[in-house]
DNA sequence: CACAAATACTTGGAATTCTAAGCTTCCCGG
DNA sequence: CCGGGAAGCTTAGAATTCCAAGTATTTGTG
């Protein structure tokens, strides 16, 4: 490793380059990054008490809805790839959530069941998803709030069909 | 693995037990975790053709604004854990973005200074961020675009100051 | 019907991030 | 000035996620 003394300074862009500027508290992909991490957080504490990772907490999410999908249904209705579907799967498997269960009519399709340890964690966890919006958003008008929905749903809809 | 036939039905909840509804289409977390989730893909893909990958891109928003800061500086102001600065730094040195240098007041202390090559990168990068952010923002108003940015600035701080 | 292509899942390997624990180096109280 | 604790970085190991490639099964075409 080098001396500091040896490091030479940064040189000012020359006048013909000029500087762009981009501050990210004004960024709002930086806002989003930094709010989802800290909202992703915050949840993940409330339910690893129950032996749930946030990992888990999105499968379910869809399972509590829509029983017996197939791993790749499941894996579009989450929004993951599919080898990201396995492994929480495995892990969710291993602690009794869901039961796999191959397809008679298609043996190449797999149908992902909730046991009643999976169900029953429902009615446990979906509050303290409520809970961690409310708090979250607490002292925003609704109408900022339905503002920051609908906008976050456009973003969203762009984005996604820009990246196929 | 067991038949499809011989798994039972989800039981309807009993009458006394209440289905609680809460969709992901309403739920501001869920909203925000798809948005950040497409914004990052799209940013990724425009960045990962001159050979920066996600995680070098925060260091380096930092490090183009401040130079020379500590490891531990350095992974305050992007908001991670510092072994999480490591193994990025460990990534930029090799690619030969950064260099880093023991300070000679502290040696506890290493400096993170951006090479030559690193600080080009920002004139030729920074310009993504911002058109990722256009792009996805097109359409949208410029007074909901400041309440969205306010409203995630406010959710944010609530939420980090939640999990300490 | 044979077999190539498509479909569905799994495995292997990499990137990103974290927590816990380890190693140096520095500072402070006696 | 010495010894314990604090500060700063690194290593180890785990979780989440991805892409690429592999296996098993089904479908469709000649």
């Amino acid at each position: 490793m080098a001396k500091a003394s040896e490091i030479e300074v940064s040189p000012e862009p020359g006048e013909d380059e000029e500087r762009i500027e981009f501050h990210p508290e004004n960024s709002t992909g930086y806002l989003l990054r930094d709010t989802f991490r800290a909202f992703s957080k915050v949840l993940a504490a409330r339910i690893s008490a129950h032996g749930v990772t946030i990992g888990q907490w999105y499968f379910l999410r869809v399972l509590w809805e829509e029983d017996g999908l197939t791993q790749r249904e499941l894996s579009q209705r989450v929004g993951m790839m599919e080898p990201t579907t396995v492994t929480a799967l495995n892990g969710m498997e291993k602690r009794r959530y869901v039961r796999r269960v191959r397809s008679t009519e298609d043996r190449r399709k797999v149908h992902v069941f909730l046991t009643k340890k999976g169900r029953s964690l429902r009615n446990k966890l979906l509050p303290y998803a409520i809970e961690v919006n409310r708090f979250a958003t607490e002292g925003v008008s609704e109408d900022d709030l339905e503002n920051l929905r609908a906008t976050l749903r456009h973003m969203r809809d762009r984005l996604q069909a820009e990246s196929g």
